[in-house]
Formats: structure tokens, sequence, C-alpha cells
DNA sequence: GTCTATACCCGGATAGAC
DNA sequence: GTCTATCCGGGTATAGAC
């Protein structure tokens, strides 16, 4: 767990605060990471972090509010694709894994653990119900117009999120390069295994590498 | 989270024990879960515990202990059937997911959020090594004998691994019935999106359940 | 094996000087 | 905005009676 290999010089405290609070959630869990290793991590004394932030929850909530507006901003745009529901969900994961890949966040606390369970996340809970509901709508109109096999739609999001929790748990781990969190990979992975006629996806790819990716 | 549905009556304090620490454990993280909440979810006192277990990390070190066993039992088993990677694969996957449905444990925290990160559970991380590379050993020769499409290996298991792992998830919400931890499900999601001739899964299922499933 | 009592540390958060 | 000092609750674990 390497993590650094960005430039943070400059950064607000504040944005520094965000910064090495995901990277000590993904480590130890929300509830297991206290404000004080945050502070030293960022090299301010703990109370300094309340200048910033009314609580250690608020941290969270702002990785988590940021995450989750610019998914469901790519999703809307990518649902408004013309080319269909297939190459809509493969444009949609390239966005995802490509951004999982290059954001200095450690996203992995927010989505693999506890955190979303706790009471105190309602609005995150809102905000992730608000995502998978667009995801499973792409899901559902690809299985209505039968480019996706006759599957349920929420057993089929369930195993789309699946692979994307996959690529976001492979990106805490800096040390191998390129294996789930390749965007390719990921996005031929699910739609080969939803495509009514897998021989399509080489087509698929073709038009969802084409014009705005 | 209704998590009951068993019946407890006459079970060892010892194995109260470790079926409601589980249950916390997946709720509130294994850092999340202080040793007060399970002694008194199992209707004793804290340091009564300590009659039974050493340390609380000793409760999550035998219910990893435990599953990683049975998991690395069951693949050693599948992966001797001759019916060739593919039904060894399809097979396997619904032993597991079969398992997580019906085991009283929940066990989403030793899989999904930071324990298996937290050097003190080392003894853990070596036994999911091994279960891993049973896991890849499977895979790679469904590779090589080209029954399964040329991918790589590391992404490959990474994408299996995903799906079990949201079985995993979704065994916590006892509300929803047979979504992705519907057993053939999961297994055909899976084998389709490998299988080099997708059409052959009708084929490899008969197999897969003929005989001492 | 279970209890009460307790040691001792570390958690989040606040007050108030600079 | 950052600091020192501090409050107070809750954490794991142990001692020792029953």
């Amino acid at each position: 767990m390497v993590s650094q290999a960005f430039d943070t010089a400059g950064w607000p405290t504040r944005e520094l605060i965000l910064l090495h609070a995901s990277r000590l959630f993904a480590g130890r869990g929300f509830l297991g990471t206290s404000t004080r290793d945050i502070a030293s991590a960022v090299g301010i004394r703990q109370p300094s972090m309340y200048s910033h932030f009314p609580s250690k929850h608020a941290i969270a909530e702002e990785l988590l509010r940021r995450d989750l507006h610019a998914g469901i901003e790519a999703l809307q745009r990518c649902a408004q694709d013309p080319a269909g529901p297939a190459v809509q969900l493969y444009r949609y994961l390239l966005w995802e894994v490509t951004s999982v890949r290059e954001t200095p966040f450690d996203l992995r606390a927010l989505y693999l653990g506890e955190l979303l369970d706790l009471p105190e996340f309602e609005h995150g809970r809102r905000l992730n119900n608000e995502y998978e509901a667009l995801l499973a709508g792409i899901i559902r109109s690809g299985i209505e117009t039968q480019e996706f096999v006759a599957t349920d739609v929420a057993f089929a999001q369930r195993a789309v999120d699946a692979i994307i929790l996959e690529a976001i748990r492979c990106s805490g781990d800096r040390r191998q390069h390129r294996i789930l969190d390749e965007p390719d990979m990921a996005a031929a992975f699910v739609v080969r295994a939803l495509l009514r006629v897998p021989s399509r996806l080489p087509r698929v790819q073709a038009a969802a590498h084409r014009a705005g990716s």
C-alpha cells in the first residue's frame, strides 16, 4: 500500500484532510480510524481538524457525496447515448473504472466496509440508491430491447455492482497494475456476460470508443 | 436485517459468541464492535467472554479459519472432477453460494471490511491466499484447455471473487430472497462470461447438476 | 464459567489563548 | 486556523470472589 504518487504541494488543509482520511479509512475502516490518526497524517493537531469539519462523520460524508455525485452525473450522461444500452453500459464502466484508477482518494471504505450501514449515513444511502436506480435503468432497457439476455434486473445490477466494487478493491493495491482495474477488461467482462449475442462484443467496444468517450 | 431464523436453543456459549459476534461485525465492522456489544447479545457479562476466547481478535480468527477451511476443502474436491474446468467452477460456485445462504453466521465483515488488512490477521491472510491459489488453478486450467476465453488469469480470478463477495454482501439482506445469492444465477453468470463458446452453458449446467452435487 | 470491580488507555469533541 | 489543555465516555483486558 504505497498510496502517494500525487503532488499534494499547495493543497488546502481541508483537501489534505479528505485525502489522508480516505486512505486511513481504507486501511482500518471508518470506525477504526481516529481523528488523531488523520490529524497526524496531515501534520496538524487533532483539534485543528474541527476548524474544517464539524465531526469525523462529516469527512466521510463529503467523500461519499463527491464520489456519488460524479457517478450519478456520469450515468445520466451515458444513459442518453443513442447507441443503446450495451454501449451505454460499456461507456459507463470505462468511465467508472478509469475514475477509480485516477482519483487520489482511496474510496474502498466507503462502499466495502460497514460505513453505509451506519445509521448516521442516511444521506449517503439515499444518494447510493439514486445511483443504483440509474444503473438498473440501463440494464432494464437492455433486457427489454433484448440486447441483453433475459435475466432478473436486480440480479444483473448486483453482478455489475460486484465488478465495480472489485475494481475499487483492487485500486487499493497500487502494487499490481492493470488487473481488474483495467477499464476495458472490466467493461468487456460485464457486457459479454449480459449480451444475448456475445459475439457482438467487438462492435459494442468499437462504438463505445468512438466519439466523445 | 432480521438475522435470526435459526434455533439456537442448546448451543454452547462458545458457539453463541461466534454467532452473535459474526452478525455484529457485519453491521459495524470488527473494530466498530465492542466486546460489550457481543456479550450483551449473547446474554452474559463482558469479562465472561474471556473464559471462551483469549481476545476479541481470536473470535474473528476462528470465524475466518472455519470458513476458509471449508472453502479450501470444497475447492479441492471440485478440482478433482473429471468433467473439466467449467463444470468444476460451476460446481464450486453452487457449493459456495449455497453455503453462504445457509450458514447461520454472517461472514460479511471477514471479507468485505478492513479485517484482512489488519496486521494481526496474518494467519487469515495465509489461508485466504491458499484459497485464492486453488481458485486460480481451476481458472488457469480452463484457459489452457481453451474451454475458457483467453483472458488474464488474475483478472478472471478477481472477477469470480467479485461475484462470490457480492453473494456474501447480499446474504446480509435477508429481506430480499434469491437475488445474487441464487446459486444457479451466480454460477451461470460467471461461467457464461468465461466460456469461449457461451452456448455450451446449458450442457455445463446439466453436467454440474448430475451426480454427487 | 460467570460474576463484580477495576485498571488503564484511547476515543470524539469543546474551551479558550494566540 | 492552529495551538494546549481538558472533559468524559467507552474500549480491552485482568483480578479475584463465588
